[in-house]
RNA sequence: GCGCCCGUAGCUCAGUUGGAUAGAGCGUUUGGCUACGAACCAAAAGGUCGCACGUUCGAGUCGUGCCGGGCGCACCA
């Protein structure tokens, strides 16, 4: 057998049906029989066939008849030893267990083919606003993607991975109000702060809280605000370079928590370069030139250059009233939005803006991998670098909340070029991570009446309410480091740490992953620390065990 | 108002293109470490698959309409 046991029956089966019955079937259900007794895999194609012959002939035949037939047929293939119909026309395959189990395994130690079918796809993770600590929202990003890449390479596909920086957006703009007009702190004195020793994150964390309630207590400080992120996007000032040197440091510490969980990354994209090698000037002719988008002239748009909504019957009445899903890409005032500087990074993406960033070396990761960021300074510039860009598709992992304005950029950049590599392209959408309020009451958070008795709390950064991955990943390494030495007294420190480390990051990382991507997680602490059970511990214990029984059988199969 | 997501055992969740008696973990109860590692295993109890109608030989799954919870629909990102 070839590839998996499944498929070569049902090839077999796809054959059969043309041959015998001049039907030519696509994909088919497979399932596993309710008892080990009535097989070892199961098909209930003959219902359908049934319900097609009589469509196309008018002929009547009995389910179970099919089945018959076709289990005639199919008892010759090797590695089944028998073929059985069942109930009202269940095609039931026993394998030749010993058979299917050898080929299995030499099919598990085969090194993974390279399929490169699809190019080399772009994904993008992570991308925190780099103004504090991540969370364990963040994390969900960033191991969904993370396994997500993983499991392409696995296939043989090739995958550039991107971390989206953006330095110069509101968040970044708080804290540097923080440092400056609340803490009255100098450049030189941040830099202290955040090579003292402390986690910098940590600070930034609590700091960015204080800032948000610092504006409530006098909305006239917004101004302050504008103020400085207007800065920042310019560049070349003061302002700008406390913001480029927090962004910066607050970037290592991310790239530090996921090299915790062993997650990296090829390329950091910041919106700086965007925004300063003129990306966005380049899209905008081409978004011009292919009537993306139009000029309003008048109406409540006036002034702005705006994607219109794609008309549809249904909403083509609604048109004139006063639900309007136009999206403004300029504003009256000549700048741009996020959805259009995102519309200017993919087309980059996947080769289509006619420019490219400088590139620097920013560090080696946990594995030794070169981890590169954009640079707009060319005197910065390295090369040679490796050739970044110029995918065939993109895969965005982002959160649901943005599903619309993603849906935007991907339609902006299919107007401009419409082919099948975007059209493949896609927002990988999950649910954020929540707290219980129990979860709450634990990271001492007081709880309004209202609060407490809803099922679940929303994180939130700007209210410093929320679980800080690395908080969480000592607690796990605590539990594991504890679990450990009570089983291993034999091993040194150094080795029981590194055991701690490796089932911590395992129970993290399967903890995010078992769960819809589209369901919200209640982030419940017992439930997450938990190395019983539904987990990755359990998974890890399941796979040292059975390498000891294939050590003891006097081989192993490669990992 | 329009759109999206969620609703399945006490709790947290699986359930692939519609298929046989709706599954797992946690929790509860019972039993099991001199056998392949007990971070485990064996077993018991636990269900109006939110509600209703429809399509189908067959619906947790598809359609329509409701109910409950959450989130989008900015000249924010």
């Amino acid at each position: 057998m070839s590839s998996s046991p499944a498929i070569e029956i049902k090839d077999r089966l796809r054959a059969i049906v043309q041959e015998s019955f001049g039907i030519s079937l696509e994909d088919f259900a497979v399932e596993t029989p309710p008892k080990t007794e009535l097989g070892d895999l199961a098909f209930p194609l003959a219902f359908d066939l049934a319900k097609r012959i009589k469509a196309a002939t008018g002929e009547k035949k009995n389910p179970r008849e099919i089945a018959v037939r076709l289990s005639e047929e199919l008892k010759a293939l090797p590695g089944i030893s028998r073929v059985e119909v069942a109930g009202a026309g269940y095609l039931n395959v026993f394998f030749d267990r010993a058979q299917v189990f050898t080929n299995l395994l030499s099919e598990v130690s085969r090194p993974a083919v390279i399929n490169q079918q699809l190019g080399k796809l772009i994904v993008e993770h992570t991308s925190i606003n780099p103004n504090k600590a991540a969370h364990i929202g963040h994390v969900r990003n960033a191991v969904l993607g993370d396994t997500t890449i993983r499991i392409l390479r696995a296939m043989g596909e090739t995958v550039e991975v991107h971390n989206y920086i953006d330095n110069t957006g509101v968040q970044v703009a708080d804290v540097v109000v923080g440092f400056i007009h609340i803490e009255k702190k100098s450049l030189d004195e941040i830099r202290k702060l955040a090579e003292g020793g402390g986690k910098f994150d940590y600070y930034c964390w609590d700091l960015y809280a204080q800032v948000g309630a610092w504006y409530e207590e006098d909305k006239a400080r917004l101004e302050i605000r504008s103020r400085t992120l207007h800065e920042i996007e310019e560049g070349g000032n003061a302002t700008a370079q406390i913001g480029e040197y927090i962004s910066s440091r607050i970037v290592d510490c991310h790239l530090d928590t996921m090299s915790r969980l062993d997650i990296g990354y090829d390329l950091l994209a910041r919106e700086s370069e965007i925004l300063h090698l003129h990306f966005w000037t380049h899209a905008f002719e081409k978004l011009k030139a292919s009537g993306a988008i139009v000029l309003e002239t008048e109406g409540r748009n006036k002034g702005c250059w705006v994607m219109r909504a794609e008309e549809t019957e249904e909403n083509a009445a609604q048109k004139e009233t006063e639900h309007d899903a136009d999206k403004i890409i300029v504003r009256s005032n000549g700048t741009v939005t996020y959805t259009g500087k995102d519309i200017a990074y993919h087309l980059w993406k996947l080769g289509k803006l006619g420019l490219d960033f400088h590139y620097r070396n920013l560090r080696r990761d946990h594995r030794g991998h070169e981890v590169w960021v954009t640079t707009a300074d060319v005197k910065l510039a390295i090369d040679p670098h490796p050739d970044f860009g110029n995918g065939t598709a993109f895969l965005n992992v982002i959160d649901v909340g943005q599903s619309y304005p993603q849906a935007n950029v991907k339609r902006g950049v299919m107007i401009i070029d419409h082919d099948e590599r975007v059209a493949r392209s896609a927002h990988l959408a999950y649910e954020k991570v929540t707290l219980t309020p129990a979860a709450a009451v634990e990271l001492g958070v007081e709880l309004s009446e209202s609060d407490a008795q809803r099922q679940q709390i929303g994180m939130s950064g700007r209210k410093g309410l929320g679980v800080k991955a690395d908080d969480l990943i000592d607690r796990l390494e605590e539990n594991a480091l504890k679990e450990v030495q009570s089983r291993h007294q034999e091993l040194t420190v150094d080795e029981q740490r590194l055991i701690a480390h490796q089932i911590a990051i395992a129970a993290l990382r399967y903890f995010l992953l078992k769960f819809t991507r589209t369901s919200i997680i209640a982030f419940d602490f017992n439930e997450a620390l938990s190395f019983e059970g539904e987990t990755g511990p359990y998974i890890q214990y399941s796979a040292v065990r059975a390498n000891n029984i294939f050590r003891k059988l006097g081989r192993r199969p490669k990992s």
